[in-house]
DNA sequence: GTATGATGTATCGGCTTGATATATTGCATG
DNA sequence: CATGCAATATATCAAGCCGATACATCATAC
């Protein structure tokens, strides 16, 4: 059978809204997916071979000046990939939370710690938010389009989670100064 | 330098609790510590030799009746080893959420995909939230124990994250019906 | 003019997953 | 009481992925 693979499908679906350069791939899943994927180099170029070799996507050589640049497209037989990916129910969602782990293991330096992890990641989560909300105002004027509504639809996942975040650190740290006394 | 591996740490912090055997562990992982990290077969067994190897946990034989079994135990140099860990900041939080993916793509296949997939993760969802609660209030009549203490804050992050996944999904749900008419 | 950062392609080591192999024990069901 | 299925238990392997790194050019600022 064909491939499993993840990470083929995030760059189909990348590709399948535009063209794109491996390296411009990478900006995107910092940037617009990183609240809920990622991506390194080292799976993206050779994803981006094999895919080709497969004929799910077609290479240009749009270098200038001498500066190489590859770009990418979609191809139908990768859009035809794409869809049948899509319609699949989704085989996994997991939460990788280093914060939980130091916290769950905590009784091994005391509520101290726990609670310096907790704060920490209360100031991330302001920050993300503050992110978050900004994508949410920009999208809000342009949801005539149908990418930017299920784009729209991730960024609101993302908010709110956040916010349940905070309210849990909030409760968190009310907790362990109850404890405290 | 020593290790920075995630796994290390994670199966010193478990027998910190207590010895166990690496399948002890993988069904700790698979139930306990499920919400917020994984953990395979293929990487206990070798980390924990290699543990072993660093005089950060011991083996024992604990096998009866010709039935294989191998206890392991965390040393003080291992106590050490972690409590230097949890010292240090986290790195890195990620989700990794398929579900996302998929909406985040769904303009391929159009809106009545994306409801089948936020319906099915409500479904996941709400079987999760039953789970954590029974695991809270089972925790709240031994809070004396400082170990269920950091136990019941990581199973109170999880109630309210899938509290306000359900959230969304409702919200998610209301926004697709109004944009399809 | 020259250092810094952004653009751009690519690979490598090491870690992790998911599947699989192997073997024994305990329990249930006809 | 036999037979089969689930649970207990250790262990490895291919394939996938991350983080770091190497390399080269261009743009900008000082």
């Amino acid at each position: 059978m064909a491939n499993t693979k993840k990470m083929d499908y995030v760059l189909l679906g990348l590709l399948s809204h535009e063209p794109m350069t491996g390296y411009e791939i990478k900006k995107r899943l910092d940037t617009t997916l990183r609240f809920f994927w990622g991506g390194s180099y080292g799976s993206i170029y050779p994803t981006l071979n094999q895919l080709e070799k497969e004929g799910k996507v077609t290479k240009e050589d749009t270098s200038s000046n001498g500066r190489e640049k590859l770009s990418y497209s979609i191809t139908d037989c990768g859009r035809v990939s794409l869809k049948e990916w899509l319609a699949k129910p989704v085989e996994k969602d997991e939460l990788r939370y280093e914060t939980l782990l130091k916290l769950f293991f905590g009784n091994e330096t005391g509520m101290e710690g726990a609670m310096e992890h907790i704060e920490r990641f209360e100031a991330k989560c302001k920050d993300e938010l503050v992110v978050l909300n900004l994508f949410a105002e920009n999208l809000s004027h342009h949801l005539e389009d149908d990418t930017h509504k299920h784009y729209y639809l991730t960024v609101r996942f993302g908010i709110k989670t956040y916010e349940s975040y905070l309210e849990w650190c909030r409760e968190a740290k009310e907790q362990i100064k109850e404890w405290q006394k």
